[in-house]
DNA sequence: ACCTGAACACCGTTCAAGT
DNA sequence: ACCTGAACACCGTTCAAGT
């Protein structure tokens, strides 16, 4: 038997309505698989079932669905929790930003682009600062440890795509290749560098046991400077 | 008198002929003053005096256009010299590649997006290593080191774009009008961010002096552990 | 209110040709 | 060896029009 489906709805497919929401989470699946590069507001129209044009009713142009998807990232971090600890709070946020940034990784390349931050990235920053003034650091310190545990895992997480400590030959062949030089040049260039980057060949390196031990060090420091910080 | 001038060059222009080197400083000079959207390969041959595609005898492509670029930046940085002691020069390194990221922007959102570094990334980062292991740290420490101030002053850099302290007002007008709310329940939304942010603008925000203590605790931190290490 | 279609100015890059 | 000119497929975005 027929069965009387999307008559009135013929010309127009059946889809759900877009709204701004399902544009900024397609953009982050998209550009999490194609990268930055490959997502445009042509290939994410497309992955909506819609015409180009139809996005610009819920963003106002590219810049703008790229802080939102910025956005979306930070609504993944989860916020300190004072509870267990100034220390372990932050660790637990650190480690999370860091994991949002990891499954994300063209966000962090996007994080400068905006002079104004969205309202997870605030929600999370109000957080971040409620947790140390909570427990006892003053104004200035709260600043200082928030600049100082961003700022790590920002360039952490940068650095995990930039040097590849994984395939350290490739490294010394594209090296030798831009100076069109033999590989035995390129040892005698950066002896340093290769010695280190063998031995870590063979002992195995961990990103995610790195992460640890640099966070780590800069919570021991963060602890020892707090109370010189609490007088000044 | 008539002089025989340019002859034989008429058709072309009396400029220098085009060399790597010199599309790679158009390039960097172009970039740090309309940003890295405003640099395309049409405009950077218009500022060169050249068709679009004589470009492409001297860069593959764009894609090895930025590498270049990037490279040509850390070419500005100073090696690290032991000679003062390995902290003294591990600040004074810290600094240099803060101060090159900060004269070129655009530059710290594309270190990720190649795979391969640079030549001069490979001489930095030589030298880095040599220092450290020169100063008696084990390989897996200096790896720990090295990747623990890169990504402080990455991310610091980044950080410098990103959070804009100096205009408090502004973030929290923004934030409002993407919730399209009123300021007064945004400041209800974030009181700690607000209370911190105001108490800042009073006391004033030097990027530079928030950069030595972040470097200073990393150091501290760096020198407490760094016996540990060794043993490991 | 939301979506469409055609168009505009621009992009990176190719190819074949010039000198 | 180096530069040019015309062309191709694509981009973000506008405008006026459809429902």
């Amino acid at each position: 038997m027929k069965e009387p489906v999307d008559r009135q709805q013929l010309p127009s497919p059946r889809r759900a309505r877009l709204h701004r929401e399902a544009v900024l989470r397609a953009g982050v699946g998209l550009a999490d698989r194609l990268g930055l590069d490959g997502l445009t507001m042509r290939v994410l129209s497309q992955d909506l079932g819609v015409v180009p044009m139809a996005l610009y009713k819920h963003v106002a142009n590219k810049q703008e669905l790229l802080e939102g998807m910025v956005d979306l990232v930070w609504s993944e971090v989860t916020e300190p929790d004072a509870e267990h600890g100034w220390k372990q709070a932050l660790r637990n946020r650190s480690v999370s930003l860091r994991d949002a940034l990891t499954r994300h990784r063209w966000a962090v390349g996007r994080m400068e682009a905006s002079g104004r931050p969205g309202p997870e990235n605030l929600r999370q920053h109000n957080a971040m600062m409620g947790c140390l003034r909570e427990s006892g650091f003053s104004f200035r310190a709260t600043v200082h440890v928030t600049s100082l545990l961003d700022a790590y895992v920002y360039g952490f997480v940068l650095q995990q795509k930039t040097l590849s400590f994984e395939t350290p030959e490739e490294s010394a062949a594209a090296a030798a290749a831009t100076r069109n030089a033999e590989p035995e040049e390129t040892a005698a260039r950066y002896p340093y560098l290769l010695e280190v980057v063998g031995e870590l060949a063979k002992e195995g390196y961990d990103y995610d046991a790195e992460f640890a031990v640099g966070l780590d060090v800069l919570l021991d420091g963060v602890e020892l400077l707090r109370g010189t910080w609490r007088e000044g």
